[in-house]
DNA sequence: CGGCACGTTGAGAAAATTCAACTCACGTGG
DNA sequence: CCACGTGAGTTGAATTTTCTCAACGTGCCG
């Protein structure tokens, strides 16, 4: 498995002397709703958040930091990850447009992880009060802020769920597949995408370790369900992309005895991961 | 790894039939608020929520189930799992006595787990509208809420960095620390208690198979840092068990190069996990 | 006394990690 | 402009960990 290290990019500590200079704008909250592909609900308010430009490498908000606002992100791509005592990065989610940051800083009022800038970013910041004030103007508002943190959870059951039970070379599909769809969510090309991460983060990410990600990777390209050079990253075959992330190392299929039974048992054992895949080579 | 079978007790599925004849009491908001350890709040509301009896084996609510509700555990022990399209469980986590249920429902307005009691159990219902309302009338109880879901999002990344960095012996060793500090927390003895989830559970819960476990529990017993016979689980030596957490298997002590240089590289092999340990045999 | 689910233990197999060598891209400085 | 250094990524071989398979022990219930 993992543990990161990373001697990345020219990380600037601190959050708080970035540069608020070239701040290129204010957000509306229509423009908040948009972002997040809420529904458009009609708000009166005329409050306006400020963005924060993040450079990459800069911290965006650091553990312990004592927490007073969330971050959405306009544009660009960050990583999340929690230090652990030895200052080991262990990557906890790679954030993107649209994606909230921080929400775990209100338990204990401080930042339970840490967000960095992979490339050049540009963040909305909303001090939490104000968005709470804005909850009890605009019902729909709170109930989409409840509902975004929640889907944060959501998520994480899913990581649990993958770290738990997949073989090294499903948890590597999964990731690229779940790239790929938050890509094509956010109007980037499905099949065509530079990984913004490296192998020690994406390692870090899956619970495995650079060879392994980068064995899994050049199987998969061998198999002809993807191109990867480098950090490029052609999709050839999602279909069988997901199929590979169903095919778990070991996992005994048993099944769950609730009160009625379920579907009939799938007995059949795991074989060569490709077999029945339809790979087409390059 | 895992996948959770469980042909386990008599799971009667819909929450919905839950027999509300023997339920005992209702639940003040003080009450609540104490039951989740919140500083008291002066609040003047005489809401009363119900509360609902589950048996050992019973479903709370199942995912796919419309959400209406959290619930609060008032007594007794659970499990809250994914069901994956093979049956197979994956167990998230075991609520008990203060522990928030349900709240991944709040995504998409349906429960996005399911919860099982492993024991008769309490819960508190909270039908959420009435949580909102509530938290508009008293601003510290609304920031309680959101501080309460915040706490489930940290827990869940301590999981995935676990999942992620730490081999078998560190996972148990961790799993039964915190078993120890939340029975601490909520009154139980930290020394001696039962396991209230099969060795299956565990294992679906920790990312390892059940022979895993077995073995990791008995190494630990071996080494003399703990008892256990069967379920019955007596920790001798707490202070050496949180050690054995530190030791990954295989972690590759690298440092994280933020803008300072942190503390000098621990260069250190991994030995006998053992080594160092006050192993006081039994 | 079975039957059965749960748990333990051993031995062999498989998966992932570790160690090490090598390639590649990129930026620096002569 | 090219040599060179460096970090990132790839690949191979040996090792370790964990899983799998299988046998056996234990407690419980009809």
């Amino acid at each position: 498995m993992i543990a990161m290290p990373i001697e990345s990019a020219p990380c600037i500590s601190t959050m708080l002397e970035c540069d608020d200079s070239d701040n290129s704008g204010w957000c509306s909250l229509p423009d908040i709703c948009r972002l997040l592909g809420m529904a458009d609900i009609n708000v009166d308010s005329d409050s306006r958040f400020q963005r924060r430009r993040v450079k990459a490498g800069q911290w965006v908000f650091s553990a312990g930091e004592k927490f007073n606002a969330v971050f959405i992100v306009y544009s660009g791509f960050l990583k999340s990850l929690l230090l652990d005592d030895g200052g080991n990065q262990q990557i906890l989610g790679f954030p993107m447009r649209g994606d909230l940051l921080g929400i775990d800083g209100l338990h204990n009022q401080q930042y339970a992880s840490q967000a960095c800038a992979l490339t050049d970013c540009d963040l909305v910041v909303i001090p939490f009060r104000e968005l709470t004030r804005l909850g009890h103007q605009n019902a729909m508002l709170e109930n989409w802020l409840y509902r975004a943190v929640s889907r944060e959870l959501v998520r994480e059951h899913a990581v649990v769920g993958m770290l738990g039970t997949m073989g090294a070379e499903a948890r590597v599909a999964r990731f690229l597949v779940a790239l790929s769809e938050r890509f094509a969510a956010i109007g980037y090309s499905p099949n065509c995408f530079n990984l913004r991460m490296t192998r020690q983060e994406i390692g870090s990410y899956l619970g495995l370790t650079i060879e392994t990600v980068s064995r899994s990777l050049s199987a998969l390209h061998d198999a002809g369900l993807i191109h990867i050079n480098q950090r490029a990253v052609e999709v050839c075959d999602l279909a069988a992309l997901r199929l590979v992330q169903k095919m778990p190392t070991h996992t005994k299929m048993h099944r769950q005895a609730a009160s009625e039974p379920l579907q009939p048992l799938n007995t059949s054992r795991q074989q060569s991961v490709w077999a029945g895949l339809s790979a087409m080579p390059a």
